[in-house]
DNA sequence: ATATTGAATATTGTATACAATCTGCATTAT
DNA sequence: ATAATGCAGATTGTATACAATATTCAATAT
């Protein structure tokens, strides 16, 4: 007997739903930093209990995202300009690791698909939507690496940025090279050359972070 | 009016006990990976109830020390030799730039604590305690580098081997070679040498891995 | 004898209730 | 008027109670 059947076993518990939630509205921008977030109201609005909820923010807490103290509530952690240089350098030495990798054993599928997204990226007027082609263009590329453990840390890596750039909208200045940086890591993909879009994607970490460390010179002036 | 107060706004919490306790289990070995961690019995060893026993698990969850599913329980994450290699490789990446950022303004004090530390490791008989003057004086090494991030997750990358090692003593083929090392990176920390601890870092890291591999290949003979 | 079914038990997930602590405002004292 | 005090409400932390799901094992059917 045969019989098509989906893991119902998969299905999403409360607290699941209301991390994934969360964690959308905090790299979203759309919670931001220094905001303090109320039990009793997130557990209102999904129609729950306080306890999913707890559980959902220790998550987010063992990320970094929030920070607790005890008996005066989560906030959403700030990001000390210190720490984002920490998180580009961290980000500088692992995703070139990781898009060798990938490059290795890339299929047809998912440099279509990668291609997408940077068209996607290239032509979008709209600025808010910018981060999300963005990141879904690198996730892309990084998709066949088979390093789950160096995903899990960039992935958190960029969580953690994309808390506060997105809300800043801080990728103005950088577009047209941010595009023509793409450009050339796929390029490198295409070409089946790994160690160049290593150095590639490196190279483009590091100006993304000058282009944000310009962007916040400015700003404070 | 001046008084000697200690802060009792940072008395733990249950969760946050408990959350040390089970972490400090899991990488000592004493819980090994795939063995269940039921709530309730949890809850009665602490004489609490099962809610701070879940946000415990919730948060060691997030680090990836423990695997749940829904509705059968915890048990301790087993550890892969495909992401043990990448442990290795994350940590033979990143330590390096977290000591030569240490060495940079090291303290005389931290630099003694190291010293006897390694002291400790070198002169110790009993294998059970090997892991545990390791660790100490490699983290003493790192106090330094003002770098959180980095050390937030090279800790829960060795949290994370650690749940896997310490339970099998493998140092026992590498002492004399760790020994040697250690002394090596210790010197070149002593001689504010930061490039040099870096480079050592990163071969001792390696080194590891190596011993680590060849032991668990004969093992499986 | 083996496989299947179903009820009893165990375990996890969540709601509700209560305790501990914080916060803000009104009251009082100076 | 200003600062200190204390009470009331709000918020978090945890215990208890119950619901949802899994597991075990005896009873039954083949």
């Amino acid at each position: 007997m045969k019989i098509f059947a989906t893991n119902l076993a998969k299905t999403a518990s409360s607290s699941d739903i209301i991390y994934d939630a969360l964690r959308d509205s905090i790299i979203s921008g759309q919670i931001q930093a220094g905001e303090s977030m109320r039990q009793a109201h997130i557990a209102e609005l999904f129609n729950v209990s306080r306890i999913p909820v707890r559980e959902a923010l220790k998550r987010l807490e063992a990320q970094g995202l929030v920070q607790s103290l005890r008996y005066k509530g989560y906030v959403v952690s700030p990001l000390s300009h210190a720490e984002m240089e920490e998180i580009y350098e961290i980000r500088a030495n692992l995703e070139p690791i990781v898009i060798e990798k990938s490059v290795a054993n890339m299929s047809e599928e998912t440099l279509e698909e990668a291609k997408d997204y940077c068209d996607s990226f290239s032509s979008e007027t709209e600025a808010s939507k910018w981060g999300e082609w963005n990141r879904l263009f690198h996730e892309t590329l990084y998709r066949d690496a088979e390093r789950p453990y160096h995903l899990k840390l960039v992935g958190e890596a960029i969580d953690r940025v994309d808390s506060y750039l997105r809300a800043q909208l801080v990728l103005t200045n950088g577009m047209e090279v941010a595009i023509g940086e793409h450009h050339g890591i796929l390029e490198a993909c295409l070409q089946r050359d790994g160690v160049l879009a290593a150095k590639r994607t490196r190279e483009h970490i590091l100006g993304s972070y000058r282009v944000l460390i310009d962007y916040l010179g400015n700003q404070s002036r």
